[in-house]
DNA sequence: TTGAGTGCAAACTTTTTGCAATGTT
DNA sequence: AACATTGCAAAAAGTTTGCACTCAA
């Protein structure tokens, strides 16, 4: 974990603090864990991973916990739901971590992500026409990796990242 | 159902009947009965709704069936599946009809379609950079209308389309 | 103290699967 | 006649809910 993801989980602790005290709601020591665990994690996951992966650790939590705490931690912005194509929703980190989209391999279902900022204005202008007032958007590319062995490569990351110059 | 649509139909149960052909899959009734269902529906749809629909009329088909005969479709390209951020996948027929992304409006979730060919070459861009052949993709945006009582017209139909100048 | 939040298990929803019956080729 | 496909019902997979207990405020 660089210092940068430690400063974005120090700092999203903050946010969520902050949130729940304005909304009122208990600062527990699972809603902590969860984020702690999901902010030291470096991919993309689902609730049963991070379920796992929690219990691995010793933590106690159940199931409904972290999909409670999975709700709250995506309403105040420091994850991200996806529902990549599948029946199982994924989850990612998104405190400190640029506006992106995602490309995934359709072979071996890896998720890379990319910037681009055509996006936005395709963004506004739809809206726009529409009278929509667009406040988020999903665009997923699908295709296959044209690099040889794309299945079977474990020496590249779970995730690449294109054009993230993000610095906090 | 419109001139145009009723052509889509006859054309699509022809690329049905060469694919079934082709792949040495049987014709069965039940395969042309959930097509031309779906080519007379103008909206998008779920699987239970599909269902519910084709039992209405008496026709005599199981769920699974529909389930099954959804992925053939899909799979000749005759209709896109969609995972609009539920666990409910949606459906649409695609034979005739223009490449288009969504629009789903989050208070009344009605789905709206817009076509704007910038995405083509971010696809393009995108794909040659990340060294992936990109073959199709998925964009939504999620907002809220800005016109007075989104909620609650149901003066418009349920799918608006921006730019179809579709003349097939 | 007290009720929001938790763990657990049961319920629910959507999709997939097993198997005997059917009907296309 | 052979076997892919069907209907049905049961199983699986993912998520939500009910309830008694716990602990943050």
């Amino acid at each position: 974990m660089s210092q940068i993801g430690k400063d974005n989980l120090e700092a999203a602790k903050k946010i969520l603090t902050a949130y729940l005290e304005n909304k009122g709601l208990r600062k527990t020591p699972e809603r902590f864990a969860i984020l702690e665990e999901i902010y030291t994690r470096s991919d993309h996951f689902d609730v049963d991973e991070l379920y796992i992966s929690m219990k691995n650790k010793k933590y106690r939590v159940s199931r409904a916990t972290v999909y409670n705490t999975l709700d709250v931690l995506v309403d105040c912005d420091l994850v991200t739901k996806h529902q990549f194509g599948k029946n199982l929703a994924q989850y990612e980190k998104s405190y400190g971590f640029k506006q992106h989209d995602h490309l995934i391999c359709t072979d071996c279902h890896k998720v890379m992500e990319f910037c681009d900022p055509r996006i936005q204005s395709i963004q506004n202008m739809v809206g726009e026409m529409l009278h929509f007032k667009v406040d988020h958007h999903s665009l997923i590319f699908y295709g296959g990796c044209t690099r040889p062995n794309c299945e079977n490569r474990k020496d590249v990351p779970e995730v690449e990242v294109l054009d993230q110059n993000n610095t906090n």
